[in-house]
DNA sequence: GACATCACG
DNA sequence: GACGTACGTGATGTCC
């Protein structure tokens, strides 16, 4: 219906609505799983309550529910702290909100968001072309940034207090008329949103002055004549401020609308969409009200215990539903399932693990258990077939184009949640398909949350311990070894069982685990470390990092030479050839030809030739010295400088690593193919592999990392007043540390007395043992022990954390970090010689684990900081974060950078102790460390 | 595929 | 009283 002359248009403040209706019930769960429901069951009620009342006289004839976007607006572009002080989204609300939307479209009432901008703003640009059609608005919101839209037929309603505000009712409240709101918000500022406006001056004065002078500019242009001199300088000074303050209070009337104002006419509930919604809420009140008010039956919820008795609902893997997708229509007919359910579980299955180098042969999805669909995209004729036909494509799979196209906007939709296992790998996939995969929820990441310790997340083991059953596995697919197929050369009868199984089987992880967050206290830590890491991490990894392979194959060939000459000493020394490679033949020689002293058997029986072994011997004995600098070589050679070139992608000339972000027990990321976090770095022959690793023309990277970032949180963590204080000087802390012990003043600090004081510290952070301390320093063990307990009783307060820790263990079977990550122990009440071991994780879990939580939250938030900044973010080493920056915006990307991450703890944790991070920048990596 | 070794934080 | 011992990772080569 065309919105005309005479029409009346209601606007609904949806984020409004959605914290009214939290704040106001109790945290409510849905009976059957757990699933936090409260805030959604009090925006229905409100909803209905608001379509009951609209229906009087002044009944409007169109109506939508406008809501915020998460995220970004362009107002954080404006000014980068803009709201930075809105403390984080209750844990329990996030997962509603989705659910907030769902329920609009179940009421059959518009409902809108758009990226990039506020709630206000579509609201006011709706308002306005409503006023500027002759017709009439009402904003349901009572909030006061919506005050300066009113008038010329638009007013607000405060739902709550059901009062109308009018002209007259916004002159009462700013002193001034609805059009010179703006003005007045600009001076006066806002804590809330953390407008900065003018210091110094609140509402009434801004009032007073906009009145004096008739508007800002005329006010600003002639601040010089105000008589009071605090007032004057303020404005002066200020002008900037006020004229950015102005910008974000100021509400944007051409909001780009994806919608027209005729689109939001006024409709009727319709009976079969909105009941069932309220029954899956399982809403029973508001679904019988409802029921009574459409005059029909209301549907039947039934009670959790009912659905207990009767489990087998949920049906085992071998009494399945497996579709095949094969033509537009049975598709779309998936699509409406899942628009219908809200979720869907996807998986991708692909040519390669590789995701920058993979093809998308097909896709899974799955709405509830037991019901799977598989749509074949890119399958090839099965062998047999002629092999002149090789690339073409077997028969009855729809085009690859339409499916994307019609699958894009299911998997972009905000209202629609889709679930993954190890969801980064098909967020990449899609993304190179042009599909940029929202809202997602990872089960393996949802597992890392509940079971970190335990036991791996993969599919496997999670499907075995949690659903008893184990999945149908691909190596009968794919074969193994050189006769291996790619997935597309699977015939799509046979990718059909396993493609569906898979997506059922994450459908069924998700819904065993996602109640579970919540009991398990862990929602924020998967909400806040872990769901928002996967698109940053994607990025990341797509963007890759430049290597030079000429700079590599050179290094190679050089490697190549120096261990030939050594070869060739050591053979000589060894008076017969072998395989120094070889531990066995190596230690057959050292220990029995040469009968040298120090062979210790290890529990295979071999000689142990490790460093330790070899170093002992060097002093004496010039073929072990020869044989570490071989090992070091050698190392360089086949880890570094060959493997690494045959990581270079030949599309972009890059590499680019995978990220594990459920592999490290503690939180801690891991790298793989290639690991990019164990380039060498200590050794000058080692660091030369860095000068690879190289920014494109007109670039440089950029490299920051977090100084003592462990021994910081373990300041804090124990409360070491003296080690606090250090930190807080910026004193040397290993010297301190040193000087504390060892009774040396500190300008007479000499480098061995430090390095034992270093050894020590770190020790510390690992659960010190005697025996591992004195292995380290190469001092007797009784000394070890003696620096131990001297560390002990100067620093008591670190003794008493690690018995608090270790007895939390005991009583828990499980450590934290100060960010709720939790760290299972489940070996630390076991009775043997691994009980030692678990000790020591359990004291270095919550240092490790929190300084991880840092960097997360540092990355979480570096996209939006350095957002319009020609510089991406490559790579994550721990502590360090490593950039690609065009050579102009470099100062500016370290400044941006810095502030995130020594601030990244902020608002959750306050730290005793301050962050401080270290900044470099050059051609590559060499120099930029 | 187990083991030893060694690169990083 | 003996045992095994610094925390967390991933990749490589040898050998069975």
């Amino acid at each position: 219906m065309a919105f005309d002359k005479g029409c009346h248009l209601h606007l609904i403040d949806g984020s409004a609505y959605i914290f009214r209706a939290y704040h106001a019930l109790p945290p409510l769960t849905r009976k059957s799983d757990g699933l936090p429901i409260g805030a959604v069951a009090g925006f229905c009620n409100m909803l209905h309550r608001y379509v009951l009342d609209s229906n009087g006289g002044d009944a409007p004839t169109h109506a939508a529910v406008i809501f915020d976007h998460s995220g970004h607006t362009f107002r954080n572009d404006l000014y980068d702290l803009y709201k930075a002080n809105r403390e984080a989204m209750p844990e329990d609300l996030r997962p509603q909100i989705p659910l907030t939307r769902r329920a609009t479209e179940a009421f059959n009432i518009a409902c809108h968001e758009i990226e990039g901008y506020e709630a206000d703003d579509i609201i006011a640009t709706l308002a306005c072309e409503a006023r500027n059609r002759g017709g009439r608005v009402t904003i349901l919101s009572s909030d006061k940034d919506l005050m300066q839209l009113v008038g010329g037929g638009v007013e607000l309603l405060d739902p709550m207090k059901n009062r109308r505000i009018d002209a007259a009712a916004v002159e009462e409240r700013f002193g001034v008329p609805p059009e010179r709101v703006v003005d007045a918000q600009a001076l006066a500022g806002d804590s809330v949103d953390n407008i900065p406006g003018a210091p110094g001056i609140g509402i009434k004065t801004a009032a007073l002055l906009i009145n004096e002078y008739g508007d800002l500019d005329t006010l600003l242009d002639r601040a010089g004549e105000i008589p009071q001199p605090r007032r004057r300088q303020t404005l002066i000074e200020h002008r900037v401020q006020i004229e950015l303050s102005r910008e974000l209070v100021r509400l944007d009337c051409d909001t780009p609308l994806d919608f027209s104002l005729d689109d939001l006419a006024v409709r009727d509930y319709d009976p079969d969409v909105l009941l069932p919604f309220l029954a899956e809420m399982e809403f029973r009140s508001l679904s019988r009200r409802i029921a009574e008010h459409l005059g029909v039956e209301a549907p039947a919820i039934p009670e959790p215990e009912a659905t207990a008795t009767a489990a087998p609902e949920t049906p085992g893997f071998d009494d399945v539903k497996h579709e095949r997708i094969g033509d537009a229509a049975t598709l779309a007919q998936w699509i409406e399932r899942i628009r219908a359910r809200g979720y869907v579980a996807v998986d991708t299955e692909t040519t390669s693990l590789d995701e920058m180098k993979a093809e998308l042969v097909g896709v899974a999805l799955c709405v509830e258990p037991g019901h799977a669909a598989y749509l074949p995209l890119r399958h090839r004729p099965g062998a047999g077939s002629d092999l002149f036909a090789d690339d073409s494509l077997a028969v009855g799979q729809m085009p690859v184009d339409e499916a994307l196209a019609l699958l894009k906007p299911v998997l972009e939709d905000p209202a629609i949640l889709k679930i993954g296992q190890n969801i980064k790998y098909d967020a990449k996939i899609l993304a190179r398909c042009g599909i940029d995969i929202a809202p997602i929820d990872d089960t393996m990441l949802l597992s890392y949350a509940l079971h970190a310790g335990l036991h791996g997340h993969g599919m496997d083991t999670l499907c075995e311990r949690y659903l008893g059953h184990t999945p149908l596995p691909i190596k009968p697919l794919l074969g193994a070894g050189k006769s291996a197929i790619t997935f597309d050369r699977v015939t799509v009868d046979d990718a059909l069982p396993y493609a569906a199984e898979d997506a059922d089987v994450t459908l069924r992880l998700w819904q065993a685990f996602k109640p579970q967050l919540h009991r398990e206290r862990v929602t924020t830590v998967y909400e806040t470390l872990e769901r928002p890491l996967i698109p940053v991490l994607a990025q990341m990894e797509m963007n890759g990092i430049k290597v030079d392979r000429a700079t590599l194959s050179r290094m190679s060939s050089a490697f190549a030479q120096k261990m030939a000459g050594l070869e060739a000493e050591i053979h000589g020394l060894a008076g017969e050839t072998f395989n120094i490679g070889s531990p066995k033949q190596l230690g057959e020689i050292l220990f029995d030809k040469m009968n040298l002293p120090g062979g210790k058997r290890g529990k295979t029986g071999a000689y142990s030739t490790n460093v330790d072994v070899l170093e002992d011997l060097a002093t004496e004995h010039d073929l072990a010295r020869r044989v570490l600098d071989w090992r070091a070589i050698s190392k360089l050679k086949s880890t570094y400088t060959d493997a690494l070139q045959t990581h270079i992608n030949p599309e972009t000339g890059r590499v680019h690593t995978c990220y594990s972000i459920a592999g490290a027990n503690t939180g801690r990321l891991a790298s793989t193919d290639p690991n990019l976090q164990n380039i060498p770095v200590r050794s000058e022959e080692g660091r030369r592999i860095r000068e690879a690793f190289v920014a494109e023309e007109g670039n440089l990277l950029v490299s920051l990392d977090y100084s003592q970032i462990e021994l910081r949180i373990l300041a804090h963590i124990a409360g070491i007043d003296e080690l606090k204080a250090a930190f807080a000087e910026g004193l040397d802390i290993h010297a301190l540390t040193a000087s504390e012990m060892f009774h040396v003043p500190l300008d007479q600090m000499t480098p061995e007395i430090r390095r034992q004081a270093k050894a020590i510290n770190f020790g510390v952070i690992y659960g010190i043992s005697g025996f591992g301390l004195a292995r380290n320093l190469r001092i007797p063990r009784a000394e070890a022990q003696g620096f131990i307990d001297r560390y002990f009783e100067r620093f008591p307060g670190i003794r008493d954390y690690m018995e608090r820790t270790k007895a939390f263990a005991r009583e828990h079977e499980y450590v934290q970090t100060l960010f709720g990550r939790r760290i299972r122990t489940p070996e630390i009440n076991a009775k043997g010689p691994r009980s030692g071991l678990a000790y020591r994780a359990a004291i270095n879990a919550p240092i490790q684990g929190t300084a991880a939580d840092v960097i997360r939250r540092a990355m979480i938030r570096m996209p939006a900081a350095i957002k319009g900044l020609p510089a991406r973010m490559l790579l994550q080493v721990h502590d360090e974060l490593l950039f690609e920056v065009a050579e102009g915006a470099v100062d500016e990307v370290i400044s941006r950078a810095r502030d995130v991450m020594e601030n990244a703890a902020d608002p959750v944790v306050h730290l005793d102790v301050k962050l401080t991070v270290d900044a470099g920048s050059g051609p590559n990596w060499a120099q930029a460390h």
